[in-house]
DNA sequence: GGTTAGATTTCCGCATTTCGGAAGTCAAGT
DNA sequence: ACTTGACTTCCGAAATGCGGAAATCTAACC
């Protein structure tokens, strides 16, 4: 059948409620019913009763002067539950606060959502960029230097469906030469010349997350990488592991 | 009866499972099924076949060694594109920069989701306090500048269910007082004496969000606010409130 | 002011999906 | 090897969710 098959033992209701926050999430902040319908499939009695349910869970929101539905306010609430507990966000935290005092940059704690890179925390340093700069705190994973760590350690499928997300996508020895560095560096073609390196934090043999250092070329130059930035990166990602291992 | 009633046009299956998303945000990060069956009355099958279905959507996740049920990766992503897709995120986030630039201070821009301050943008400041920094985006209203503001321009039932939620709670003079102040001043007892002041940020006649600045007692001094911080701060916000008029 | 069109919301009969008790499976502890 | 408790699956029943039709609402047009 042309409809792909539904995960064993799944409410086909839940799945739907699912697939309009998935919706909601691409385009504009807000979607006319109407299009919802277009894109989804489903009947509007249908889409209504969905969004009306979402909405009751804040979810989901109306704007009152359009009538269109967007994601709404608990979404913050309940991914700030999420990343609180991670075992690597307590365990880093105290950690990125000595890391750019000592290095100036900003220091990010990354990981894995899907083919994205999410932020678990950020500690801004000294120079961010212009007034332009790039506040997300979710970008594709393969645009980062530690998005790109982390799936050089994740399941081939994760792999896989990152590159799909890509056009002039890496290739597999890339992808080798990531997984087996201790360092890797990266500058984003979007980040105004801004670099930056990102090492493995472990818990045990898994690779749990990424800490990077990011900063103005004129700070992260080769040297100031090689003297300044990677030991002080690799020796706080150490403690961390160590950390995370005695947890 | 007992049971408060549903909303109307309402599905009970996704009320369920949006209910279990909110009992996973509280308390350890991963429960288990027969915890959950108890907080919520549910049958084990019933709660079986919800979590499943929201695994698929990876709202949930379920830790492979113990089998316990927690909050998902799918939630910072979906969250990011809701915060991203405010209005005011996107006219704040250019006057972050200067105002740290200008005042040093850590800037936050800060909605309110139900009775929580939600940091929509923080850019740190120079000192951010000792290793145990606060790096959590998503505090009670209640203990922030920003949120107190918020609270006291939202609705009534919005401010009852804030006082709800502690026990030292403010008078209704206390919020009259920062619905007419142009800067609401607060220093949080859990924040090791670090001051932090919030200005709103209005669309037209309603406050859209909070504009805040906060650092320790030894830079946020009485006279560096009056002198510095808060005209800073004034000025910035109205900026931001025209960005936002002309949008 | 009346009409039209398109969007959202509600109704209601039906059927399919969801429910939940019982049973099966698994793994840790004794 | 047995027991216990937790998780997962089965399957008959019933209740919820579905979706076509209709109602309502609002903006645009004349």
């Amino acid at each position: 059948m042309g409809e792909s098959e539904a995960p064993r033992g799944t409410l086909g209701t839940v799945r739907n409620a699912a697939l309009l926050l998935t919706l909601l999430s691409e385009g504009p902040s807000h979607h006319a019913l109407t299009d919802l319908a277009e894109r989804s499939g489903m009947p509007l009695p249908t889409l209504h009763r969905l969004l009306r349910s979402l909405l009751a869970a804040k979810l989901v929101e109306q704007d009152p002067e359009s009538s269109r539905y967007g994601l709404g306010p608990q979404l913050p609430r309940l991914a700030e539950r999420y990343i609180e507990r991670l075992p690597v966000t307590s365990a880093a935290t105290p950690y990125l606060v000595d890391l750019r005092a000592t290095t100036g940059a900003t220091v990010t704690l990354v990981t894995l959502a899907g083919t994205d890179a999410v932020f678990a925390d950020r500690l801004d340093g000294e120079d961010v960029g212009g007034v332009h700069r790039d506040a997300s705190r979710v970008r594709p994973a393969l645009e980062t230097a530690a998005g790109r760590l982390l799936l050089a350690h994740a399941d081939d499928t994760v792999w896989k469906d990152a590159l799909a997300t890509t056009t002039d996508g890496p290739s597999a020895d890339d992808r080798e030469g990531w997984r087996a560095a201790e360092i890797v560096r990266h500058t984003p073609a979007a980040a105004a010349s801004r670099p930056e390196i990102a090492t493995a934090i472990r818990a045990g043999s898994r690779v749990a997350a990424a800490l990077g250092l990011s900063g103005p070329a004129s700070q992260l130059t080769d040297e100031a990488i090689d003297q300044l930035h990677a030991p002080h990166l690799l020796r706080a990602a150490a403690s961390i592991s160590r950390t995370l291992g005695r947890a």
